[in-house]
DNA sequence: ATTTGTTTTGAAAGCGCTTGCAGAAAATAG
DNA sequence: CTATTTTCTGCAAGCGCTTTCAAAACAAAT
């Protein structure tokens, strides 16, 4: 275990010496502080001096240690970001977008999972306040709002998929009702009166919201809500099939599906085809979030479309935002409808 | 923007004053060394001022500072994970695989993307390297092997779907051509001769493994390799479209298509769809990565499985035992058949 | 030329933790 | 009950950068 006394301490970078700010002062001929403030702008500096520390870095290849400066600012320069798995093209896609988004302003994202598991993510999140992350962006958190308050009074919190009023949380607007409603509108126009539904968990505020939608849409057009016509999935392909085999049990008479998520979506569209119902021709199908694979589905399948990228990219500027203490004002566009062939026109 | 002066430095958790070691030591009536050395067992200690420590860790609720930890050991306890983009189910589950192999002995993963695109991917590594991550994972790099060669000399790496030897670098084996080859063979022994081929991009090792797998499995049944019977794709749903497009037009006779990956099979399915050809009762299909989605397109797509998590999670091994000077070992299992429907057996 | 008001600059003190060194304490030996 | 060893433990010097403070340099004013 003991070390020859002739190897010096190492830093960060395993080959060779690491080159400091220290030795970029030396060789310009300036004081560290001189050089520190060039590099920041804290302070006006002699144009001449600032030419040589410039002359200096470029030669030497000098890169500041991000290490030794966020202890030195007390200022990690990360956000957490909090998603249930990764693995989902939603939360991939997502994840990408914030990443993009922190970069632009030096941040950079910790990622870390919850697994939709309220203690997962609990353990998760107390997994980045001790990396000491400057705020934590939390896409669909299943914490409840008591605790989601108390954690904003730590850092500066950006929520998606949530509605939690406090300082220093930013609620990203991701409300699905309108979305839900227009897709629901959709189906409607196109003469479907008994639309099913295939909802995601309903402890789930997100799911929730599209089943509202779901039912302003119905009662917007005088059609009495069927509680028979909606099952629950779980947002996934094999609680869509599940929920839509329960469907076509119950015999229940409907033209057309709504699917809360493209995955369940998928899932119902297989259970149709088993019991041999086409689509569109028998029943029409829409989904919701339009996946990339949701345009090469067999029908291609009609879906809402929301830029994913966009949730990102906003989540990260409102971060951005709430760290340097000003006022977040991120604002989505509104969602449109990918209208492909899975649904069509009742006839008669 | 003149702060009242009042206010202190503040450290990188927003509310109140960070706790400190020194706070602890200060409780528990020793020096910051002896807190440090509990802390990290670099010493024995007597029973009862551990047992004093601790007590005061726990009363403060003290967590180490890893900023200032990293510092002073000069290392970052980071590691670069650089993918191609995130938003794809392959990256997603790998990504997520990484974070938690990773976190199991305290390291973080950046993850940075390259988009396929070299110039990109090079920018990326960059960032990394600024970073001072101890070490870079690199999914299916796009870099030419003498830079990555070079970049080992800086820190180690470990790949997949490359190889290049180098001292500090470790190629994951995720050769496909054994995968390929078994797929292929189970259509050839499913009693098909004429196979088509839809590849991803040819300068993609990866790609060409699997083409090279494709290839072996007709040599070993004495069937011609027909030029003609592959058509490029680009591993993605409109890559496969078009390619069994382009099959179907040139009129080539072939009773099984092998795509190269999920996303191409579903394209592909689309395309023969389109064109009125029935799977698997006119054309045989099967895909490789089986993915989710694949257990439900119609109709399910047989497809080679191979754990993604497993290629993640050895990664991070394999990384952890290069950055603390052990040779890795990681070994991935092997690869199976996910036998659906999407192909069967040639009749007559 | 002297005084006063501005800019520029460097010295030095941290940021919170680790660690080499050497003195203190405890354990073992004489 | 001393002389040695062997174990603990504290001091202090970093890690590489930022920032306060005050001195230095320069410019403008008298």
């Amino acid at each position: 275990m003991q070390r020859s006394r002739a190897k010096r301490r190492q830093t960060g970078v395993a080959s060779g010496r690491e080159v400091t700010l220290e030795m970029v002062a030396a060789a310009a001929r300036v004081s560290p502080s001189t050089v520190s403030r060039i590099l920041n702008g804290t302070a006006r500096v002699r144009e001449s001096k600032v030419r040589a520390v410039n002359a200096a870095i470029s030669q030497l290849q000098f890169v500041p240690n991000p290490v030794a400066r966020s202890l030195a600012r007390g200022k990690s320069m990360s956000v957490g970001v909090v998603t249930q798995t990764l693995n989902s093209l939603f939360y991939g896609e997502a994840a990408q977008a914030i990443e993009t988004g922190l970069l632009r302003s030096n941040y950079s994202p910790l990622f870390v999972s919850g697994h939709w598991r309220t203690a997962d993510e609990r353990k998760s999140v107390q997994r980045l306040l001790d990396q000491r992350v400057q705020g934590i962006i939390m896409l669909t958190s299943t914490l409840p709002d008591e605790e989601i308050a108390k954690l904003s009074r730590q850092v500066p919190l950006v929520l998606t998929g949530r509605l939690v009023h406090a300082d220093n949380v930013y609620c990203l607007d991701v409300d699905s009702t309108p979305a839900a409603r227009l897709t629901a509108d959709y189906l409607i126009g196109q003469g479907h009166r008994r639309i099913a539904f295939i909802a995601g968990s309903p402890d789930h505020l997100d799911a929730a919201q599209r089943l509202a939608g779901y039912r302003a849409s119905l009662a917007a057009h005088d059609i009495p809500f069927a509680p028979a016509l909606v099952t629950v999935g779980d947002y996934s392909e094999a609680g869509g099939y599940a929920a839509m085999i329960r469907l076509l049990d119950s015999h229940e008479k409907f033209t057309a599906v709504f699917a809360a998520n493209d995955e369940s979506a998928f899932g119902a569209m297989l259970a149709l085809h088993r019991r041999g119902r086409r689509v569109p021709e028998d029943v029409s199908l829409v989904g919701f979030d339009d996946l990339p694979a949701s345009a090469f589905t067999i029908p291609p399948l009609t879906s809402l479309h929301r830029s994913i990228d966009e949730v990102g990219d906003c989540a990260a500027r409102a971060m951005i935002d709430l760290v340097e203490g000003r006022v977040p004002v991120a604002r989505l566009s509104s969602p449109t409808l990918a209208i492909r062939e899975s649904a069509r026109p009742l006839r008669g």
